[in-house]
DNA sequence: CCCCCTGTGACAGGGCTGTGACAGTCGGCG
DNA sequence: CGCCGACTGTCACAGCCCTGTCACAGGGGG
């Protein structure tokens, strides 16, 4: 991951603040504390992190409440953390707009690894592309552009270069170019994988006789790369 | 929210299945279930369900495995399900790409608060207006303007505008459609979603011949795009 | 009761796709 | 180093699939 997760972690009890700042740190991430709720509101606002772990029991106003006043501005993600392992407490809790809920004592890494879980979420959601040279596949809009601009690519070749993409380095045979792309297994000699990379390159490669992205592997198939 | 989640429940256990598949019913979803991770695979690429309930212990490749597979090309939210409350387990079950690691025994309503945390992320980003080139959507008010004079549109059409505008500039298949517009599932070839869009077109688009808004996505179904 | 909305099936046009033949290229072996 | 066989690139064309479009009938609400 290029970009260190930055959180804001929000609890009362100096001792395991103190300890799961550490945990989280050696983790990897960048981690801001706060001792009480209104504490916890201010630096959301000064510092706007990726990711709030947020305790429940607290001093003044309380988590839920806290999550409450967060979630009606901003929609960042809420990971909950309570002593308490009470089913109403979990409905509660995530009713009241977090994403997570987690059960106090709580090892370092299962809340490292769900901290990275609810980020990674957040990720998927916002773009789901792949890019290889100039070209970038979006696979939610199901477009591709090339320098910035569309190609108009034919269903076919759209689900070819999708399967490409999804392995990418990886050599896949005409046959399992078939299945995945025609779903059919087709055992005769066919050149139907070869025209289809072939329309594709002329598409999508700058100098389709030389092509750089889609290398045919000899005896094989096709492979995607990206190149240097 | 009109959308009724479409739930896959994949779970050996005959008991627990139909435990949870009637639980989960009552709480408003649409569930299907499978009893092994082939079958959950399949019926993943038959129906497109919106989130996954897997099971970790299951005959034959385990969730963990099926988890991984689904990651490699899908993006859906997965809930593990799992009777081991081992912290090892959690860390590898989110790290195969899982969204939320629930243990068992589950309250219905526990769940059912979890699948909705997950989903809700999905949705926050929603607004009660959305605007479009000179197309304005005002949620709230169910109302659809555009160069600022009201357009009127039928409450079929409003139900589609409304779901395409809910998932800017992503592709939408006509099954999806189907579902989230018209809550039934139909396999067959019927021309119903691209009639509604025709209509739509007529009266949103400047030039329905060519529209700018509402794009087709040929082979897969359509998409709404903020013109340039 | 009447009108508007909706779903359906038919139809046409245009573009996509699969096929087969042929040319070109690569690699191995003598 | 050159030849040969196998493998891949290329192309044109015919059929077909996909989508846009339309008219119509049924149904539901005012």
């Amino acid at each position: 991951m290029a970009h260190v997760p930055f959180l804001l972690l929000i609890e009362d009890d100096d001792a395991i603040r103190t300890a799961l700042e550490l945990s989280l740190s050696r983790q990897g991430h960048r981690v801001v504390t706060a001792a009480t709720g209104e504490d916890g509101l201010k630096l959301l606002r000064e510092q706007r992190p990726d990711l709030i772990v947020l305790d429940v029991m607290l001093p003044g106003i309380d988590g839920f409440e806290v999550c409450r006043r967060i979630r009606r501005t901003d929609q960042l993600p809420i990971i909950l953390l309570t002593a308490r392992n009470d089913d109403i407490d979990v409905v509660v809790g995530l009713e009241s707009g977090a994403d997570d809920y987690v059960v106090k004592p709580v090892q370092g890494r299962v809340l490292d690894a769900r901290i990275r879980a609810v980020l990674r979420r957040g990720e998927r959601e916002s773009s789901d592309s792949a890019t290889f040279g100039s070209l970038v596949i979006d696979r939610s809009a199901m477009t591709v552009t090339k320098n910035g601009e569309d190609l108009q690519l034919t269903p076919t070749e759209l689900r070819l270069l999708l399967e490409l993409s999804r392995r990418p380095g990886q050599a896949l045979s005409r046959q399992q170019l078939l299945r995945l792309v025609w779903e059919h297994d087709y055992l005769g000699d066919s050149r139907l994988v070869d025209a289809c990379v072939q329309r594709l390159r002329a598409k999508v490669e700058d100098v389709p006789s030389s092509p750089t992205l889609i290398r045919t592997v000899r005896g094989v198939g096709y492979r995607l790369d990206t190149p240097q």
